[in-house]
DNA sequence: GTTAGCACTCTTGTTTGTTGAGTGCTAATC
DNA sequence: GATTAGCACTCAACAAACAAGAGTGCTAAC
């Protein structure tokens, strides 16, 4: 069967309608539509052979038709239309995010919390991931009553800290985060192992005196807290928005949900899985691998860094979710995030 | 009328078993309370008692009781048994801090999720207060690309940074820093005002070479890192639990709790709300100024260090929630959060 | 090729009756 | 005098029966 202009039309109008409704589309709603002008007998016949395809579910007889996931599939890949941000949404985005420029962590929370009120979906950010970052300074602090403060700072404004019991007193704290700097830095985190950290070990020990305990204690803790850089952090927001559709009225399911988001671990399988590229990646229902989205559709993007991905941006809501909407926002906020996290990158080259 | 003990044993047990089945208590199922021994003839006589004085409620005629607020709240008061956590609970919870004992961010969050998993309730904690926690070091640096990061830490070892878009090369970075560090260190954020800014920045005008445009910037980025150093974060853990209980299969009484709970405004106000002592606290039902949080009940604990509030754990659970289990578990945490922040400072007194 | 018309299907909402848990009251019992 | 057995009564919850309505597929006419 040929899947001409026409059914094309109206596999988009229905598709379109359910998105509103969520409601089995009816052949009589169809009929109504303006430009198509064909009366609900001759859309039955259309309809049908749109469930013959695969494109369209009917319930069961006499409810109307609901979007496959490959109705789904085929709206998002060649039928949706363009969706048009409003003015305001668009400067408003501008104005929060950059009042937070200067704190990288809060940068992409917001960024993650703006994608939520664009959309109304939930939506998940994660921090950036530093594995590549270079390191640009270590400073160790002694505070005082037997506690020192281990600080890792990146190239690109990351910081890292992690306490440890012990005092070196300031001096040494002094000179102990100079070596540490000057041996560490402009190394990435994967460059850093257990062997660099031997090396290192040497040379303090050489020229300084540490008892040799405290010093293996400082560098397993420095090395935690590089590699504590590379633990990217997952920030969802609005998940409430999914108790308000209909499809989630069964509590269990909702609940379901709930739980595979508040557990971090699915979150990063989840983002392990999306794909690398600066476009965006739709997954509908059964095309997902996590058995609690099942029904869901899931749309993520990429924001990176001198090129390269450094982080995702994703929306979670259910399979009938606006589409061109969710597109428009992500792809705004993304190239956003993109060029104020370039910005002083492209100042240097 | 007079609350005898025979009457507040059946009061007790009624509320026990509603606790346990949130379904209304009839008479004959307390007549089968064994230590009671009696008749459910007389139990009625007593639960109608009971009623009259304002401890139970009657859905409906023909349906058992249900505890008032008021019955909630003398069951907290006075009649409720202490619970005894299992020794394996504890023992984990040990461990589990331990872990966590070199970051002060992680160890708060770290504690509200035991406590979810301990009580199986929705939690939240907040971290460290720090208005009055005292400076420590500042640093700055430059991380190249214009771009340069001042860093705050508080002698608890909290670190706050925050980036702005100047460049003041490595020695312009570390002498502003030492400036700082001697000027700032020893006093807590309250301590801190524009007027002590501006006292700084006449020493630095004098004893560096900055432009007025450059120093101006830079100080009121310290002043917002410093200043940030008190807003209190929120961490908020095992919401999805209240989809768990039937008096939230209602969806809208649901999403009217998650929205709240997913706006840190109103968690702010509501700790706020909070009592400042060492007790538990608890707010049943209506007692309750959130209007969404009027069926639920919220208990409180709060830690600190060196004998002052600092931060609040907090369990929100339905009404009838295990207030024994509740009250043990935060009990446990607040004392353990207790020791390990207080350790440090024992030994430096 | 399109559409009006019609019989048919199946959900949804409503009504009605039934069941059962639980009550309050009274009278008998300890 | 306190306790309890007994009984009539109430009301939510469930189920069966029914009506309404939305939507379909098919046929025959346009």
């Amino acid at each position: 069967m040929d899947l001409n202009d026409r059914k094309r039309k109206i596999l988009q109008a229905i598709i379109d309608e359910y998105i509103g409704t969520a409601e089995p589309v009816g052949s009589r709603a169809i009929s109504k539509v303006k430009e198509l002008g064909l009366s609900s007998a001759t859309i039955r016949n259309e309809m049908a052979d749109l469930e013959e395809m695969g494109y369209l579910i009917q319930p069961h007889t006499s409810a109307g038709r609901v979007p496959s996931d490959e109705g789904y599939r085929f709206y998002v890949n060649s039928l949706m239309s363009r969706y048009r941000l409003g003015m305001e949404a668009i400067e408003n985005l501008h104005l929060e995010l950059e009042k937070r420029v200067n704190q990288l962590d809060k940068l992409i929370k917001k960024a993650g919390m703006i994608t939520s009120a664009l959309t109304e979906y939930t939506t998940f950010v994660t921090s950036p991931e530093q594995s590549l970052a270079k390191i640009s300074k270590i400073d160790i602090v002694d505070l005082g009553s037997g506690r020192t403060l281990v600080i890792v700072v990146t190239q690109d404004g990351l910081v890292r800290n992690c306490m440890l019991s012990l005092s070196l007193g300031n001096d040494n704290s002094e000179r102990l985060a100079a070596i540490l700097t000057s041996k560490l830095s402009g190394l990435s985190v994967d460059e850093i192992d257990f062997e660099k950290i031997r090396e290192i070990e040497a040379v303090i020990a050489s020229s300084m005196t540490l008892s040799p305990k405290s010093l293996v204690n400082i560098l397993n803790f420095v090395y935690e807290t590089i590699s504590d850089l590379s633990a990217t952090e997952i920030y969802v927001d609005n998940v409430k928005s999914i108790l308000k559709f209909p499809e989630y009225r069964d509590v269990a399911k909702a609940s379901e949900i709930f739980g595979f988001l508040e557990n971090k671990e699915n979150l990063k399988k989840l983002i392990a899985s999306g794909g690398d590229g600066k476009n965006i990646n739709v997954v509908i229902g059964d095309e997902n691998t996590a058995e609690p989205l099942k029904d869901c559709s899931l749309v993520t993007v990429n924001y990176s860094l001198d090129n390269r991905t450094r982080g995702k941006i994703g929306v979670i809501g259910p399979k009938r979710m606006d589409y061109a909407k969710v597109f428009a926002s992500l792809d705004l906020i993304s190239t956003h995030i993109d060029r104020i996290l370039n910005l002083y990158h492209d100042d240097s080259s």
